[in-house]
DNA sequence: AATCCACAGGAAGCCCGGGAAC
DNA sequence: GTTCCCGGGCTTCCTGTGGATT
């Protein structure tokens, strides 16, 4: 290549955005159309932080892309913001706790929250959890003020690791002398209270918020919102907005996902060189996003996994139809003693097999053959090409999916 | 109605690598 | 050093179960 600008040809011409930025689902938009009540009912409960009293726990529920998060996080910024110009002391510290997903490690996240204005930290690892928790006390209480600890995807934690966490953190206020401490706990899962212990259940249930889904016009009026911010005049074709409204409200009402889908076919149609977008592109999306999102999971997806994933492919091959998970484990034996790779137990790879199901790599459900047996049905979905041409970038697992004349083994099937 | 298959999926505990405290 | 913690990956052992077949 000669002196030509490589960067100046993508940068010059006609990007079609105003601010991409306003699209991205971490973007905190300065209203949030359509959830009036529900911020004005979430304030109504978190104003009793800044009269020095203690709000009531709460628990909101709603679909994913229902504004649950955005309208907790807006709300807290207001709480913050009015905390400082009335000179009283509140908190807010939220925590996804997909991310942040064990006990020990959001006592310590909450606690690093107030220790780092006084240069100390807790470690990631090392003390008892009780420590953790008497620390938590300590620095709350040497704060002095109204603390509201946001749980987001609270039922992932309750799942993974049960409802001590929330136990400890419901009794949280008669350990304090001073502060005062709310929860706001997070899920999308109305059934997930069920796995709680009664007394948890009842003091965290304190309120209770319901998010409903938005419907197709709700939808298109946000985007209508955000769009007139995100990108310069006249760059959206008619009918474009509709267009990804509905398919969004196809999808139980989720805003995130009709933004994603507007950025990205935006995104499309800006490399294209084009000015507008126009529905061709938000098909575009559509695929685009899923097939990001397949290479994404599968990139960081552990070998162990990988292995079960082609067996119950290259098994779905050889049979010509969905895998019971005795038929999968067969393959992913002979898969792994060709391979060189150690032999996991049955038991932790119908658990490999449940993981790859919820990442939506592959459909695994339970049925039952009567006389024969109660099993999973093992089906790798309908983005199979996907996942094949993701995994076909890596040389050994390419290797694994030719199987080089190894058929012989598998035939005994 | 009872049986019984082929697993599902819970519980406990092991081992390892991280670290703190003494 | 030793001894204590936590978490992740894993195994061992186990009880539970939908429904065709008996």
């Amino acid at each position: 290549m000669s002196t030509k600008d490589i960067f100046g040809q993508f940068l010059k011409p006609n990007s079609i955005f105003k601010n991409r930025e306003t699209l991205r689902s971490t973007y905190m938009p300065e209203e949030l159309p359509h959830r009036e009540k529900e911020i004005e009912q979430l304030a109504s409960v978190l104003v009793a932080a800044l009269r020095g009293e203690t709000p009531s726990n709460i628990f909101i529920y709603g679909k994913t892309g229902t504004g649950k998060t955005c309208v907790t996080k807006f709300v807290g910024n207001q709480l913050i913001k009015t905390g400082k110009s009335l000179n009283k002391p509140v908190e807010f510290i939220y925590i996804n706790c997909q991310v942040v997903d064990t006990q020990y490690r959001v006592l310590t996240h909450i606690t690093n929250q107030f220790i780092k204005k006084w240069d100390e930290r807790v470690p990631f690892t090392g003390w008892p959890t009780d420590e953790v928790y008497s620390k938590l006390m300590e620095c709350i209480d040497r704060f002095g003020g109204a603390v509201t600890i946001v749980l987001d995807e609270i039922d992932k934690l309750v799942m993974k690791s049960g409802d001590d966490l929330l136990y400890n953190l419901s009794r949280i206020n008669s350990d304090l002398k001073v502060a005062k401490a709310s929860i706001i706990g997070i899920s999308n899962d109305l059934r997930f209270t069920e796995l709680l212990d009664p007394r948890v259940k009842s003091s965290l249930g304190e309120e209770e918020m319901i998010f409903p889904s938005y419907n197709a016009d709700e939808i298109k009026d946000i985007l209508e919102k955000r769009a007139a911010l995100a990108f310069k005049e006249d760059v959206i074709a008619p009918g474009v907005l509709s267009l990804i409204s509905a398919l969004a409200a196809q999808e139980h009402g989720d805003a995130r996902r009709a933004l994603d889908l507007l950025r990205v076919a935006a995104e499309s149609a800006e490399r294209d060189g084009g000015t507008r977008v126009e529905e061709s592109h938000v098909y575009e999306a559509l695929e685009r996003i899923e097939s990001d999102r397949i290479s994404e999971v599968l990139r960081t997806l552990p070998t162990q996994s990988k292995l079960v994933l082609i067996s119950a492919i290259k098994g779905e091959e050889l049979k010509g139809g969905s895998l019971t998970t005795g038929e999968a484990y067969e393959v992913y034996k002979q898969m792994c003693n060709i391979s060189g790779y150690p032999v996991l137990t049955e038991r932790r790879v119908t658990e490999l097999i449940s993981e790859l199901d919820m990442l939506g790599i592959i459909e695994a459900r339970v049925v039952s053959f009567g006389k024969y047996g109660r099993t999973k049905e093992i089906k790798v979905g309908s983005q199979r090409g996907e996942v094949i041409a993701s995994l076909s970038r890596e040389p050994s697992i390419l290797e694994l999916l030719d199987m080089k004349g190894k058929q012989k083994k598998l035939d005994a099937l």
